[in-house]
DNA sequence: AAGTGTGATGAAAGCGCTGTCAATGCTGGC
DNA sequence: GCCAGCATTGACAGCGCTTTCATCACACTT
């Protein structure tokens, strides 16, 4: 079973030339006459010869690959967010080579480390969080580095994103000016980026005169549908006259809206829901739910095209190494005016009417 | 910025021995004096130095990373697999290199070529429904190589899976046995899985006397939630008295179920539903959905443990090849005896009530 | 006819690490 | 007090490839 794999000189041998002009052929056939290179065609695929890339990168110094670290793979927002890494990359000829930080410190680290030992031509991680030790990793590897999804203050070289607070602002402002005053704020998880979309959330319930922790529902726990149904039950049981919840991710507000079927709760006649992220099924959801969309795809993207034109212009970096990509508020069924509408109409951020 | 990576002989010179006694410490510290280890690992910190784990694969011939296909990571049941998949092989030591083949042959031939040139020291792929090149590339690695998912007739090598037509056939039996007779299919993508639920569906419907073209709807398309419920609505302006759908997986149903909602269809009142794969939001949507639960995430798992035996216990396969994990009928609110029921009450799987 | 490119090929070195074997210093047994 | 035996460290070769430089043959110039 284990037979030697087929090396370059292998090859070689078999067309009657060396393994060095093997070489060229594969990585720039005009280099080689016309002649030869069908040979070599030849010999390579009789013998099945599939280049050792772990020799190659060792040689050239080039691994083609670039290291990415996500905080989930479960999250639907880093499934869009992976395949956008996969549609830039892959047809520039570079593997993605992704890790999962779990959403912890320390396994972010530890994925820096072991990316790194990879020695990835870039690296694209998700998030500002990184510790003293990830950064200083990441700083001295002479590597393009992106921090993506939120905007930082201090970034360690590019940074793509969006203000995830500003966000959360925006969105229970969005409800403020429905005219909603007892707005329910649910959460799960509580990374870094849910904490500040809360904060944001808290921040606009201030500037509105209104100051009751009491109407927050949150969890360490991982989000999921079944915990956006039990924490808007627990808040719907607590808080007479709730009359909006705003939902850190589209999963708890998928669990939210199924748990006010479930109890008979009108959406939006009652209750207006506001989800976050804007993920596939909020616009066939019924009601259709409303819910901040925030343009994963396109971050990952650019931070994707950005990194190739490092890699391939001699390491020079675009000017602007900080890149706000904002949101929008696309406003679908399940929020609406409450009976006694008093709101402004004032509106904080672009916002959609979705038809589709 | 591009300053030199640190190299083992620089941690060598700072810890003033040679670079193999450094390799040696660091890879089994018991074979160095507990003084010199010490010192060694101060001038590893210092120097911030990362092993290269390219020249290291190289030069032992041990990569530490396994190959894995799979066709979508959109879609929910990957998610799952790859975590069981990173649960069992990281701690192990081994990454996990991940490839897509985007439901298309060509590129999951692209995607095994790449993977055998980073030497991983086994392969798992999705499905079973390689090209023969891929098969022939795969039994030449000469490496343990896994397909999962589903069961083959001729493996590979190792195969661990679940009968997705004999799924397909349960499914549909079990809502013959509500007494359901007008039941229609939902599908979306059509990769080879979906086709042998659909294979599954066909022939309980013919056993059942019931051979309706008409009643299936199908596409092309990548299924979402939204395609759920345009191909439910098609299917469900042509066909009347539709009282059943089996859609190829839940995000179809969940699509289903919302146009139910919509168009005021009770649930399962009027119609039943069942999905496919038993994804998180299944057990709190309302209805809740009945869906086939597929080992998904054991399938992975084990996976990854028989090629961990392997690989540590010198190349020999396990017993068995073809490993069949069964699959799981979770009946819940979507699916319930139609008014004039006259099934009979026979199951044909293993069966759950899910009362969580 | 000698000089000068030009295109195609090969030889040698080395990427950073590990495997193997040799060398060194030390212990303890007789 | 000498040598076996062990623990610890180092030297060297080589993994499969790319890079660089040398070589060779052939045309084309003057």
């Amino acid at each position: 079973m284990t037979h030697k794999r087929t090396t370059l000189s292998d090859v070689g041998t078999r067309a009657g030339v060396s393994a060095v002009t093997v070489s060229r052929a594969l990585r720039n056939p005009g280099m080689v006459s016309a002649e030869l290179r069908v040979r070599i065609e030849r010999a390579v695929a009789e013998l099945g010869y599939i280049p050792n890339r772990l020799a190659s990168a060792l040689a050239s110094a080039r691994t083609q690959t670039i290291g990415v670290v996500v905080p989930s793979l479960t999250n639907g927002v880093f499934v869009d967010y992976l395949r956008a890494l996969h549609d830039v990359l892959n047809p520039a000829g570079f593997q993605v080579l992704v890790l999962n930080s779990r959403y912890a410190s320390g396994d972010e680290e530890k994925a820096i480390a072991t990316l790194l030992g990879q020695h990835p031509e870039a690296m694209i991680v998700a998030g500002i969080d990184q510790t003293d030790r990830s950064r200083r990793l990441l700083k001295e590897a002479g590597i393009p580095v992106v921090q993506t999804m939120e905007v930082a203050t201090d970034p360690i070289d590019i940074n793509i994103g969006v203000s995830q607070r500003e966000a959360g602002r925006a969105a229970t402002r969005f409800l403020l000016d429905l005219g909603h005053r007892r707005i329910g704020q649910v959460s799960a998880r509580l990374d870094p980026r849910s904490r500040r979309r809360i904060e944001g959330y808290r921040l606009a319930m201030s500037e509105a005169g209104i100051d009751s922790p009491e109407l927050l529902a949150t969890t360490p726990r991982p989000s999921t549908v079944r915990l956006g149904a039990e924490l808007f039950a627990e808040l719907h049981a607590r808080i007479p006259g709730l009359d909006a919840v705003f939902c850190c991710n589209d999963d708890l507000a998928l669990g939210a809206l199924f748990e006010c079927h479930r109890r008979g709760i009108s959406v939006p006649g009652d209750i207006s829901i506001i989800g976050f992220n804007d993920l596939e099924f909020c616009s066939s959801a019924y009601p259709a739910l409303t819910s901040v969309a925030i343009p994963r795809y396109e971050m990952a993207e650019q931070s994707a095209r950005i990194v190739l034109d490092i890699i391939r212009g001699s390491g020079e970096r675009p000017h602007e190494r900080r890149i706000d990509l904002g949101f929008r508020i696309v406003e679908r069924e399940s929020t609406r005016r409450p009976q006694a509408a008093t709101g402004s109409g004032r509106r904080a951020a672009e916002m959609v009417r979705d038809r589709s």
